[in-house]
DNA sequence: TGCTTGCGTACGTGATAACGTACGCTCGTA
DNA sequence: TACGAGCGTACGTTATCACGTACGCAAGCA
């Protein structure tokens, strides 16, 4: 009916300029893939919107994996956060910890990498700092500069600059720089717990 | 008629799986995506195949590209390409580029995070580096110092210093030093596909 | 010119995807 | 027990996907 436009996602010009790349007319596809050369037609023309099962076995012809073949015509397969936009947590007025997050808000994304600056003598988990995370999620820490005390489960851990740390992101933890004088500035990587089906 | 299972890729059962996990119902998701219940409850079961219009609407229900949905359940069947096994790279001798690994070698580890050191004009992606990324993985890229181009499914992307990059990594790509007197450093966190559940 | 070979696309038919409606089911609640 | 309210699914109809066939077209060769 009005169905003008409706499937064209561009995928179909996708197909015709793989296609076109492995130098393969219709009829080859469609041995290669099972699909008729008629169908092919219609959906490199953006006229049918074809199910999963054919699109699948489009994209094996093409020695592609469906999502693969997708995520071509999917915008946000690369996110840049310049230096100066980023999203950044409460300045440090009081705590003498702020932080801003480096990976985009993305939908999908599973792990979070941001930066922690801590005053002299600052200590995370604040107000206003992320409370708590996910459980079964990981926490990786890297010391870009400083030092930096970890207490996690009770137990403390001093790092100097360039040590790297891993722990269970779901325990009580925070962090601490113990310097008087020099600030510390610490990256951390939460990684997401893996989903419940 | 024979059509037993051949709907059945899998990603029936995921919707489902998603579907639970944000406690919506089935007609819930239908007014989200604007696909009836009935229809819903049938690609959940596996009993027909949704077109790509009608599954990229359900996709954008969950709050997910369709690409991302159907990469979930396509990890399984592929072959893994492992990108290291060994913590250090290969001395920098003639690629210019060289990598240690930050994360420790631990089972049930779903980030790995690694600091990437490129000479002058050097690229990655040369003989003995990790040459590719499970599918399904995302990694993030901090330029630590100096300047950096990431080159992803063709494009070229250029990033200063304290420019942060998201993008899919099983999908070709290397990073260059474009300078030429000054070394690059940058950290990359590469978070892998979700598993089976 | 005429024949052949390959390309991509219009056509008509059967299969099926997608819809709206309505049914059976398990809960809390009166 | 009865009764909504919520859930997921069976049913019948319509829209359309997907096929096989056949057509128009351009290029290579007798």
């Amino acid at each position: 009916m009005l169905a003008i436009e409706l499937a064209d996602s561009g995928v179909g010009t996708r197909i015709r300029a793989l296609r076109g790349a492995m130098s393969m007319s219709l009829r080859d596809l469609a041995e290669r893939s099972g699909v008729s050369a008629p169908m092919l037609s219609q959906v490199e023309r953006g006229e049918t919107s074809p199910t999963l099962q054919v699109a699948s076995r489009i994209a094996a012809g093409l020695e592609l994996r469906l999502s693969q073949l997708l995520r071509l015509d999917e915008d946000g397969a690369v996110t840049i956060v310049r230096s100066s936009d980023r999203r950044k947590g409460p300045s440090a007025a009081k705590s003498g910890h702020r932080y801003e997050i480096l990976t985009p808000p993305l939908p999908g994304q599973r792990a979070e990498l941001s930066r922690h600056t801590l005053a002299p003598r600052a200590v995370t988990g604040g107000p206003g700092d992320p409370p708590m995370h996910e459980p079964g999620s990981r926490e990786t820490a890297l010391v870009e500069s400083g030092s930096v005390a970890l207490v996690c489960d009770g137990e403390r851990h001093v790092l100097g600059e360039g040590d790297c740390v891993t722990f269970d992101a779901d325990l009580p933890h925070h962090f601490e720089n113990p310097a008087d004088n020099n600030e510390a500035v610490l990256l951390a990587v939460v990684s997401a717990g893996l989903r419940r089906s």
